[in-house]
DNA sequence: CTACGATATGGGGTGCCCCTCCGTTTGTCC
DNA sequence: GGACAAACGGAGGGGCACCCCATATCGTAG
C-alpha cells in the first residue's frame, strides 16, 4: 500500500522488514505495546532511521505486528458462521478475548485504532468489525440474541472486557460471560 | 500518608502543593493522563525537582488528582444505599461511566491501577471497590440481582465500559446497558 | 564482469522528557 | 533579627522519537 510494486522491493529492505516484524511481535508481546521503538531497531540489528523508513509510525508497525492474528480470527468467523448462529457468535467472542488475553497490546490495539490515523480500507480495526457484523446478522436473522442489537456495540463490549483483563484468561472468560448474560436474576 | 504531621508543612509548601494539582487537573482533563510532567510544573510556574518532590511518581500525582472525584462517588453510593437496590445500582453505574466519559483519565486510572506501587489501603481503586461492593451487596440480598454476582467483576466490566467509550457519554451508557441486560432476546 | 544509478542504510544531531544532585533561598521559631 | 531546617530550582545524565545526509549496497545494462 505505501510502497508502489513497479520496482519489487530490494531484497536487503525485504530482509531488514521481516527482522523488524519479528523483533517487534517478541518484544510487544514481552513488553506491551509502549516498547520503545529504539530498543526493536537495536534487537533487529538496524539503525533506528531504518525502523522509521519502514513503519512511519508505531501505528505502523503494530499494525503490521497484529495482522496475522487478526486475519485468523476472521477466517475462524468464517468458519463459525456455518455453524449454530448463537454459540458461533459466543464461541467467536470468546476466542477474541482468549486471544487478546494472550497478545499483550492487541484489545488496546483493537479498541483504540479508531479516531486517528489514515482510514485505509484494510485496518486491524476495519477486519474486526466486518467479521463481527456478519456473525452479529446472522444471530439476528434467527433470534438468537435480542433484536436491535448492535454489532460495533457488541465488538466493542468485547474490546473493552479484553482490554481491562489483559493477561488474565479466566477473568477475560468471566467478565465476557457476565456481559453476555447480563445481572438479571 | 507521606509526611508525619510532626511539624505543619511550610505554607510555600502547600501553596506548590494546590497549585500543583489544579495545574495537573486542569491538563490531564485537556491532555490526557499521559501529559509530561515537566509541562505541569512548568505551567505551575516551579521547577520539575519540586514536582518530584511532592510526587514521587506519576501514580501518586494521579491518585491525588482523582482522589475529589472518586470521594464524590463513593459519598454517591452511600446516598443511593438507602433507595431501591437494582435502580440504585443501576444508576451509580451509569454516574460512573459518565463521571469517567468526562474525566478523561480516570477510567484508565480505576482500570488499571491494580497491581503494582504500595498497597496502602485508601487508593482510588480501593475505594471504587468499597463502594460497589456496599450496593452490590444490597442488590444481592432483596435478590435484585443474579446470585452469585461478584461486585469485582462488576465494577471492573463497568470500568472496562469507561474506559473503551471515553469522551463518549452517549455511547458510555448504551454499553454499560448492554452489559447489564446481556445479549439474549 | 564491471560500472553505474537507484535504493537503502546508519551514525549522529535535535528536541523533549523523566529523574536526581546540590548549592541557594525561604519560612519558622526563639 | 539570627540560626537552622525545610523547600526550592537550575543543571545535567540518560533515554527516546524522529530526521538529515554522507556512505554502502543491490540490480542491471552494457
Amino acid at each position: 500500500m505505501a510502497k508502489q510494486q513497479l520496482r519489487p522491493q530490494r531484497t536487503d529492505w525485504r530482509r531488514n522488514h521481516e527482522r523488524l516484524l519479528g523483533v517487534a511481535s517478541v518484544l510487544v508481546a514481552r513488553d506491551g505495546a509502549q516498547v520503545s521503538l529504539e530498543k526493536i531497531a537495536r534487537e533487529a540489528g538496524v539503525g533506528s532511521a531504518t525502523l522509521h523508513r519502514h513503519f512511519p509510525s508505531r501505528r505502523a508497525l503494530l499494525e503490521e505486528v497484529f495482522q496475522g492474528i487478526v486475519e485468523r480470527l476472521r477466517q475462524r468467523a468464517g468458519e463459525l458462521a456455518g455453524g449454530d448462529p448463537r454459540t458461533g457468535l459466543v464461541t467467536w467472542l470468546e476466542e477474541l478475548t482468549v486471544c487478546a488475553a494472550n497478545t499483550r497490546g492487541l484489545a488496546a490495539w483493537l479498541a483504540a485504532e479508531a479516531g486517528d490515523g489514515p482510514p485505509d480500507g484494510e485496518t486491524c480495526h476495519v477486519v474486526m468489525r466486518e467479521a463481527a457484523a456478519v456473525l452479529v446478522e446472522r444471530a439476528l436473522s434467527v433470534a438468537a440474541v435480542r433484536p436491535g442489537l448492535s454489532p460495533e456495540d457488541l465488538l466493542t463490549l468485547a474490546e473493552a472486557v479484553s482490554l481491562v483483563t489483559e493477561d488474565d484468561p479466566a477473568a477475560a472468560r468471566r467478565l465476557l460471560h457476565l456481559a453476555l448474560d447480563g445481572v438479571r436474576p
